[in-house]
DNA sequence: AAGGATGTCTACACATATGATAGACTTATA
DNA sequence: TATAAGTCTATCATATGTGTAGACATCCTT
């Protein structure tokens, strides 16, 4: 379950996606124009930073960037950042595995094996998917040619 | 994310799915197999019996057993039931669809798009493996015969 | 009918996670 | 120095998850 914080932070990376070379975006306005509270976007931006996905500037002119081109920023990496790992299960989970406290057979277990055929279609939608098709999904070409006529 | 209440669900339908034709198990049996607590599985199959999977028995000799055959029951039932909905994103449910209270178009959200997606390819896991694929993972059939010689 | 077995219902308690907010602090620029 | 804007720390409220207790209802046997 994608939470707040998970949806809150894609939100913000579209938006900072589809900023202009070497331009910088702030909270505020990131957090007026996706209906994102200042204060937790604020937080949500910080991790975002501290992950190596966004650039951060202070004092005047200051604000946010992504850290890197957008077409190389997979959707599973923000999700997991923000709400961790994508398996279902934690025993079912590639990066942050840890079997059940009550776990008898790794091998057997089958909601063990059918959580994990679960985290792996997830990640196989998310890790390959990047910003920039998200972008384009939010801003669609054609769309936006007929909206001007 | 599978709570343990969808977890806990799972083996005990699985425990379910290994009885014989015709005999019941006792929740309490149920759960010292699967090192479940007993009242919390008391709930859980209570649950199950609503949605119309399992068959209940008061009294002596009662218990529980499937409603319907193991190869009928698809595991995405089972933990719709359990968890609900299996979408990260209320509006990317199919059962369940509810928008944003703050969306602003459907069509061009993008993390609503990718959670479609992300949803479906957990719907195309969970709804396509049945209950008796599930028993059949955890008594492997060459790995029985393996272990009796 | 009574007793025992077993599921079902209602209620409660506690722990954790999530979502959000406030205030102070730090950093950068003019 | 003042202002702008991000960063850190802390707190609070709510929801959810997890689990337990006790009473009640139902079924079967004696």
């Amino acid at each position: 379950m994608l939470t707040n914080k998970g949806k809150y932070g894609l939100k913000a990376m579209v938006h900072l996606a589809g900023l202009e070379q070497g331009a910088l975006a702030q909270v505020a306005d990131i957090a007026e124009a996706n209906s994102i509270s200042k204060k937790f976007l604020d937080h949500i931006l910080t991790e975002l930073r501290h992950a190596g996905l966004v650039y951060s500037k202070k004092g005047r002119g200051g604000g946010y960037a992504l850290a890197r081109p957008a077409h190389e920023i997979q959707v599973g990496k923000i999700v997991r950042v923000l709400d961790g790992p994508l398996a279902p299960l934690p025993c079912a989970s590639v990066t942050a595995f840890r079997p059940c406290d009550d776990c008898r057979d790794l091998k057997t277990c089958a909601v063990r094996l059918i959580m994990i055929d679960a985290r792996n279609a997830i990640a196989n939608v998310l890790d390959n998917r990047t910003l920039a098709e998200l972008w384009t999904l939010t801003n669609p070409p054609e769309h936006a040619a007929m909206y001007h006529i």
